[in-house]
DNA sequence: TCGCGCTACTAAACCGGTTTAAGCAACGGA
DNA sequence: TCCGTTGCTTAAACCGGTTTAGTAGCGCGA
């Protein structure tokens, strides 16, 4: 008479000669349950192999214990960007201890809000991670009207109802930058990222703040977008002019590792003629011919962090933004010193910049 | 007295003054509701804005309307292989199609058997991929054993009872081998990724058919793990042997980037004096210098196949292995005749072939 | 007139948990 | 002796759908 399919608390609370619900508290360590009929149904239940249905609890509790990320990229550069995986990895470290599930979903730009509405008219979970901040993110207030929990990877200039991961890329572009003009560098040019990307445009604010403390102007800016492609070209660009930069900082690993080939290709030797600097610091960062010099960042305990608060928050507990630690810049061989000696010793004013040639 | 929460079907029932129970054939498209009252349900269902609850559904269906996916690589390698980004995009599209969600699993190699134990015990997901078959797979008999439909991406070696995504690395291998020996090469190594690895296996097994089909030992295979560290090791030990290979065949493209670089700091022109071949053309294969010569696969459309195929097997249907197109050999810079003629001394039970130069 | 079959619909069970209200026994205090 | 607690336990409602069994109304043929 054995039904076949898994047992069910009701088969617990047979096995054990009590109710249903009894069985549940027991289970779930309610007080008022004696000591002697606790022990013999938590006995009962694992004799039978009894193990919770997600399926019930989810119905009954109104709880989806999972959450959700919505990626909203061309599948190509999402393969070429160490970030997400990582990312994704941190989150399932911490979100696996807890019984929770991780649902992702991979749309097209398009169709991103739609994913969103989608993953909370379903219930399928019961917040959500928010990537790829952009200027005045419309996301941000969609969520709000759906009233689905969220944690932002990096601080929205907005202020908003959810707590942040503090992400500062600007210690490491600054530190970059500093690097380079304590090699002696003059020229200093930026291939950065989208500007409508929040992380594309802290990067070239920091850029541009950190050749401003240096005293240099920061006239060598080509907008890019992430891309390998796009990194060769804008490096072409910058490579074209009259007056080209001794150093190009890249707003990640992908558009430098790019740029490396096309400095090549033209003939400029990197790090003799030409020092570069990435972001992120990719598995490929350290095998390139030269070795990239670029700033580490942890995607992996970003994600950690940032599903822990998102527990929380949907927990009801208090939450704040959570700080991480900064970024580190990774000397390797793609920077050194630039071609010819600095006309002037650094820190005059000099206008004498033409006399560098 | 409008109750907060989204509406339920009992919501929609009350309205159409109809009962629950008609409610559900009429949205569910049954036979045996009169026209006009179905009309009306719908009216009143859209007019609530109801939802279907995706809770309620799976609890009451049986079934979870999600299929998993659980990857067991370190985060690192992760990040670098192109792979399953792609792979996941081309799943999701298929997938939200019909209303599934993926749920992901990122477990450390060694908790990888309990992700699926854990999947298939929840009852979060109705079905899962399997992806990095190894030779002997354990894997196989555990979801025979958990009753967990599977599509397994590859072939397995022994045979299942799931259907198989038919992957074949063989051809791609061997067009690369045919382009180096149609240039003339005659020592060409293999970098390999990890024998356990059915990937690695066909694909090194691939090479050696193609060196015996074109009449060359295969002597010249290094095994390493598909990572960018195991590639520059392993270039590292090919360039050091006493009679250097002139072409090298890697597994995957991260490895053969990482080749270029050893190549280059040890003097070695590429493609003058060493060609090398990826697999993958992952997005910056195009972007290295030389720009990489590969073989390009096509992940996102294997994803798309194996979410359609797995959604038929979970919905019982019956089911097929699915063919795949083969993969392309991508020409581009790193592959070129080698330096000197072909030294005629080894073993020439084949005379002619010294002509070609 | 009855019985039969068909259509359109309702009531209730069910999925497998959680939670609330109520019941029952033993016990201490007045 | 009766009452109010306290401790343990059960019955039943509930989450929001799907599905089955059953019923009312109707036309039809015998």
């Amino acid at each position: 008479m054995t039904r076949p399919g898994r047992p069910t608390i009701r088969d617990v609370a047979r096995a054990a000669g009590v109710s249903k619900g009894l069985v549940s508290f027991a289970l779930n360590g309610r007080p008022g349950v004696a000591d002697e009929t606790r022990e013999r149904i938590l006995t009962a239940a694992r004799a039978l192999g009894w193990e919770p249905s997600h399926r019930a609890r989810a119905l009954s509790a109104s709880r989806a214990f999972a959450v959700g990320l919505v990626i909203a990229r061309p599948p190509e550069l999402l393969g070429a960007d160490p970030f997400f995986p990582a990312f994704i990895a941190g989150v399932e470290r911490t979100l696996s201890d807890r019984g929770q599930a991780l649902v992702l979903q991979v749309v097209p730009e398009s169709a991103e809000e739609a994913g969103y509405r989608k993953l909370a008219a379903d219930g399928r979970v019961d917040g959500v991670f928010l990537l790829d901040l952009r200027v005045d993110d419309p996301r941000l207030a969609l969520l709000e009207q759906l009233g689905l929990p969220a944690v932002t990877i990096a601080r929205p200039m907005a202020p908003t109802r959810w707590p942040a991961l503090l992400i500062d890329d600007r210690p490491g572009i600054a530190a970059a930058v500093a690097h380079l003009v304590e090699l002696g560098h003059r020229r200093i040019g930026h291939v950065a990222g989208p500007d409508h990307f929040l992380h594309g445009r802290v990067r070239r604010l920091a850029w541009e703040r950190a050749l401003a403390d240096a005293g240099l102007p920061a006239d060598l800016c080509v907008a890019s977008d992430f891309s390998a492609a796009g990194g060769a070209q804008a490096t072409r660009v910058l490579l074209d002019r009259a007056e080209r930069p001794t150093a190009i900082v890249y707003a990640n690993d992908l558009m430098a590792i790019a740029g490396l080939a096309v400095a090549r290709e033209l003939g400029v030797d990197v790090p003799g003629q030409l020092s570069v600097t990435g972001f992120d610091d990719a598995e490929l960062a350290g095998y390139v011919s030269p070795p990239l010099t670029t700033v580490r960042t942890d995607p992996f305990e970003w994600g950690r962090a940032a599903a822990h608060v998102l527990l929380e928050l949907i927990d009801g507990e208090p939450v704040a933004d959570v700080p991480t630690p900064p970024a580190q810049l990774v000397l390797r061989a793609s920077t050194a010193p630039p071609p010819a000696p600095p006309a002037k010793r650094r820190r005059s004013p000099a206008p004498s910049r033409s006399e560098q040639t």
